[in-house]
DNA sequence: ACCTGAACACCGTTCAAGT
DNA sequence: ACCTGAACACCGTTCAAGT
């Protein structure tokens, strides 16, 4: 609070007339990171690569913002509607590819829990000497994106639904 | 540093000759959790179910230790010698499930990603009034098996070694 | 070897007061 | 409506000094 009071040339305390909490104000800022996502229409010829360029994008817009992914993490994914709407995009897809009820909510949960853990095993802060060496950035990319494929193989694949021979 | 100062009854700079910093004790701290950790000896029968039972027991000693938790994601999971062990445990049961080189290394990361990641979802602070209510501890521990699940067939599935008709 | 007192440079936040 | 000064109750950490 004290940092970015100073870059508004304002004295800390003067931001509580603007925000409740150092708490809400982060909230905010999560769900105006997710605004960011590409996110499919539901209505994609393919439902399943629908979910998987929705992931994507995601994993990349959590990339762009790296000094917030820890607190994704901490507050459990961001509560606000952006997320709420992304949320309804994955089970909209979910479902047409057959997975609906209680084993949509698993695999919505899978998803998440795989794209943030992910993106926060990558945006980790300055390096410590005895620390391995970070792999390359296209490398971690590529390893996400095999993951990733597993799962939704998995999901999709585990119950076949009316898209599953297109 | 302060509160564990209070409850050994002493003052807060006393425990600067006993630790470096703060960060230097939650790294010991981190890894000492990590040993209780129950890996299974790698010459196991089933490899693959070897691997399960492994990231199964790395999650309960996890919701063990849920003020850990976030800390293990801030830091990328660890890198005291208890971690490098479970590391190379787990290295040893893919190798025997016909998993080896990059893809290996990829499949490590996929997997200690999934359990950190899935704990932090988990293990999250007081809920909020307005917050999503939380599922039950047994749904969420069945919802991490699943995905589980997946990811290791997914991964020794693509990958059928020596032992994959055993 | 282990502890203390005092201090430093920080935090987020509140509250009364000013315009 | 928006800001300030002053203050409160915190942090982790250092340093000289004591036993």
């Amino acid at each position: 609070m004290r940092t970015l009071a100073d870059r508004l040339e304002v004295r800390p305390n003067a931001l509580y007339s603007h925000v409740e909490s150092k708490s809400a104000l982060i909230d905010d800022l999560l769900d105006e990171v997710l605004a960011e996502v590409d996110a499919p229409d539901p209505a994609v010829a393919d439902a399943s690569a629908g979910l998987h360029a929705l992931m994507a994008s995601t994993y990349a817009v959590l990339l762009a913002h790296p000094a917030m992914v820890p607190l994704y993490l901490a507050r459990q994914g961001a509560r606000g509607p952006n997320a709420r709407r992304l949320g309804d995009i994955m089970l909209a897809l979910l479902a047409r590819t057959g997975v609906t009820g209680p084993g949509a909510r698993e695999a919505l949960r899978v998803l998440i829990v795989y794209t943030i853990g992910f993106a926060a095993f990558v945006t980790r802060g300055p390096i410590e000497p005895d620390a391995d060496p970070e792999p390359p950035a296209e490398e971690l990319l590529a390893n996400f994106d095999t993951g990733l494929r597993w799962l939704i193989e998995a999901i999709t694949g585990s119950a076949p639904g009316p898209d599953a021979m297109g």
